[in-house]
DNA sequence: TATTAACTACTATCTTTTTAGTTGGTGAAA
DNA sequence: TTTCACCAACTAAAAAGATAGTAGTTAATA
């Protein structure tokens, strides 16, 4: 039975998928070329993970002269949903706040970015007063 | 070569260590049977997983009377890091405020939550402002 | 038109992960 | 003191993941 895991995709497929999100679709070829710094592939290792992709209904793709043009049928938005709720799950004990937390103490916040975020969790508030 | 993984526990290791951290030292039996709802498992197979984790250095025993007690070497905190900081970085371009705009937006804080987040914030702005 | 370059399809290999069985030892209980 | 339950160690094996090679096809080109 297939237990579910913290990410959907595994490593190779997330980066292959950003690519694809990246550019709206994409050849093989592209997607080498757009992996290469970060994680230099053969071409066919890039055509296995695709055809993998595409038999877990993650891509589709149409052909474009020679080669297929692949898109992306799941979203990254689903992706980050789900792969948030399973950090926050596994590793902050079901609470955002504690995710929250854990960057504020971490300092991954400017300045601005921390008035921002403040400024949005007053509009939220401000929104549930009046709601 | 191994690539840097997103994370650097698998899933059933992760539900392991989670069960080590929240009792503080365990036998293979204990951990059985704290999975056992969310994951029931033969007890050679949670052996085998406290072993690959002691090859890891993730985990160390002692003994105690026939078996072996174990606890962890690493502490949540770092694998909290490591996961988000990767997840920052596949899912949301590097940018933790998107995450927490991701967590606003999915109205993952309640009220109460909201509020408090707000004045940690506070704080950590005025703590920037004095340094 | 013969050759080549670029593709897809298929196959292959190695590694890791998940899951569990078998063996042999030992402390406790009867 | 024999037996049994329990445990570590070792072995196994299937599934998933990462990576890439080979074969065969076709469009372009020389």
């Amino acid at each position: 039975m297939p237990r579910k895991k913290l990410f959907s995709l595994t490593d190779l497929e997330l980066d292959v998928m950003n690519i694809v999100w990246r550019l709206g679709h994409a050849t093989v070829r592209q997607i080498v070329e757009g992996l290469r710094e970060q994680r230099p592939l053969a071409y066919t290792t890039v055509q296995t993970v695709l055809t993998i992709l595409t038999q877990k209904g993650f891509v589709e793709y149409t052909q474009q002269g020679r080669a297929y043009l692949y898109r992306a049928i799941i979203q990254p938005e689903g992706v980050r949903r789900e792969t948030v709720s399973a950090v926050v799950d596994k590793l902050f004990a079901g609470s955002s706040r504690s995710l929250v937390l854990h960057l504020i103490e971490s300092d991954k916040f400017t300045f601005e970015e921390a008035q921002d975020l403040k400024e949005l969790l007053d509009q939220r508030l401000t929104e549930d007063t009046n709601a």
